[in-house]
DNA sequence: TCACAATTGAAAATTGTTTTCAATTATAAA
DNA sequence: TTTATAATTGAAAACAATTTTCAATTGTGA
């Protein structure tokens, strides 16, 4: 089940935040897209439609949407910083495209193993893990040149 | 086994590289550090013996070192630019300490499973991922303030 | 309608990183 | 040894990404 831009709008009301048109425009364009964007990107197509925007107010979106986890923050080999709709609820991870920047989400990662074995051998309180997936997908794949 | 600063240096002239004391300085700081530092911490610490240095060797040292696989990158949450000494040889992952930065390499991670049920599901070619384990060590849990 | 708080955009400031370039250093050839 | 050549360096400038500041605007509840 996915978040629709307008379910989003409702949970930003109930955490007190207002849906300003701004907001909205991001939302929209972020939910439109199913690759991750940096901040600059986002900035640009949001302007298409609402050219009076400020990048700074990109920025301040970003920020938001990200703390209240309506956004997904991916964690590419290039940038640190590009942003997708948060799409599965629960817990999961990202299986990236080197070459176009599609997403594929997964879940049923296999670390629980993993963090138990570890919490014994080094008594570390393991609080969570950044894990994502990187790779060339069928369509990339299909056309060499 | 552990790669010290003077493999290191053999490894460096193999590859054609020189072992000017600049970047033996570089390698000291790193070698010498079980945290993972940042560029900027990388270069106030290696200015304490060798006040001369500049911050961009710093940065071209980091590259290269980097490129030569002779340290690692660590994706901390908050930067995605730190560097340590890179200890196993192979394959490992970072297990990281949000408190105090230290470091616990380990292997045996788990996804190889993972990697082929998402290749048959999604036909991707998985080439590579990014895994970092995010806790907190022993030694920062037993003084809470 | 009024007052207040949240939000915005522009500009400036800050931070992190890379490029440029002349000077220095090391290495190999004569 | 000298000499030529290539690699390396540091300073400064350039560049890019992000954050801060602040006055103006907007929306909301009294």
């Amino acid at each position: 089940m996915r978040l629709t831009a307008n379910k989003i709008a409702g949970i930003l009301r109930e955490n007190g935040y207002k849906l300003t048109p701004q907001r909205h425009a991001v939302l929209k364009v972020i939910a439109a897209s199913s690759d991750h964007m940096t901040p600059e990107t986002i900035y640009s197509k949001t302007r298409e439609e609402n050219p009076d925007i400020g990048l700074v107010t990109i920025y301040r979106t970003l920020d938001l949407l990200n703390s209240l986890n309506l956004v997904c923050r991916v964690h590419a080999p290039d940038g640190c910083r590009s942003y997708m709709m948060r799409r599965p609820v629960g817990h999961h991870h990202h299986l990236v495209c080197s070459q176009c920047g599609k997403v594929v989400d997964f879940d049923g990662c296999t670390l629980a193993d993993l963090e138990n074995r570890l919490t014994k051998e080094t008594k570390f309180d393991i609080t969570g893990h950044l894990l994502e997936l990187y790779g060339v997908c069928p369509d990339c794949r299909h056309v060499p040149e």
